[in-house]
DNA sequence: GTATCTGCAAATGCTTTGCACACCC
DNA sequence: GGGTGTGCAAAGCATTTGCAGATAC
């Protein structure tokens, strides 16, 4: 079953959930955290590193690749970002206030669909269960050729 | 469901396919091929390009890691082995020669436990049916913090 | 002999880090 | 003012590639 796009929380919801967590970690805030959650937030898709980098210095010429770095690991370490990796070219990220899903990616065209399926989430969980392990976090793709790239 | 480490075939059925393989794709005989693919089915366990080169040192002192790089990509490729991603630490190795299986992951300890559960595997294939998308590969990991790691 | 295979060293590409200055509280 | 954030350049690290000599057929 496929997800929404939707996002489970406003924007502002989330930036206040920043705040409130950087203030819990003795941090400072910074415009950067909130200007990347924002890309994020509005691409609604999976953006890389020097994707994120590129629209940031549509109001920051100068943003550093480095600094987006550092703040990506910052977001996905406190829960406000997840990481996906589609082919080896490296992490893609996207925002984390959505249903959790998994990804089917098209190994042609690179597109990504996210589906969830409850039943396979609590088969994941009886499996873990069994062996007296506690689940921290999985993650499944489902590699294509999607139906646009079929004939090629 | 638990997945034995028993080898689906033997050793030498496995180099025979290789052999014919190569001729097939007008290659030439190498020594190295055919030790990387023993050392994986000696092991039985997931091994990193790293760890593969120390061991088919022990037979060839001159072994060289970008050789071990070029032949894993090669039997890769051809599906006499399968990678996996454990960490961010880099791709390990193991032979395909064993019943498909996903991974189970102690983020701890590191140790790797296999299983297949085939309501999944059926299930992954309507997924992808339901959307005209033709099912490639998939891979399935599950982080967890293992029995042994519980305490910590 | 000719094409593939190999070791070596250099290059690559993503990511991380050290440092000096800028900025927040 | 003191600690945190940032840009820049350099370093790290896994992986790839160019090249010349070695090897297979």
């Amino acid at each position: 079953m496929l997800v929404s796009n939707t996002r489970l929380e406003t924007l502002e919801g989330i930036l206040d959930r920043l705040r409130v967590d950087i203030k819990l970690n003795g941090l400072k805030n910074s415009k950067q955290r909130e200007e990347i959650l924002t890309v994020l937030y509005k691409s609604g898709t999976h953006l890389s590193p020097e994707e994120i980098t590129h629209k940031i210095r549509a109001h920051d010429k100068n943003a550093s690749i480095s600094s987006v770095y550092r703040i990506l690991s910052f977001l996905e370490k406190n829960g406000f970002i997840t990481a996906l990796e589609t082919d080896k070219s490296g992490r893609r990220y996207e925002i984390a206030a959505k249903e959790h899903h998994d990804h089917i990616i098209c190994i042609h065209c690179g597109d990504i669909i996210e589906f969830v399926n409850p039943e396979i989430e609590q088969m994941q969980i009886s499996i873990t269960k069994e062996l007296g392990a506690k689940l921290i976090s999985h993650d499944m793709r489902l590699f294509v050729k999607c139906s646009k790239c079929q004939g090629l």
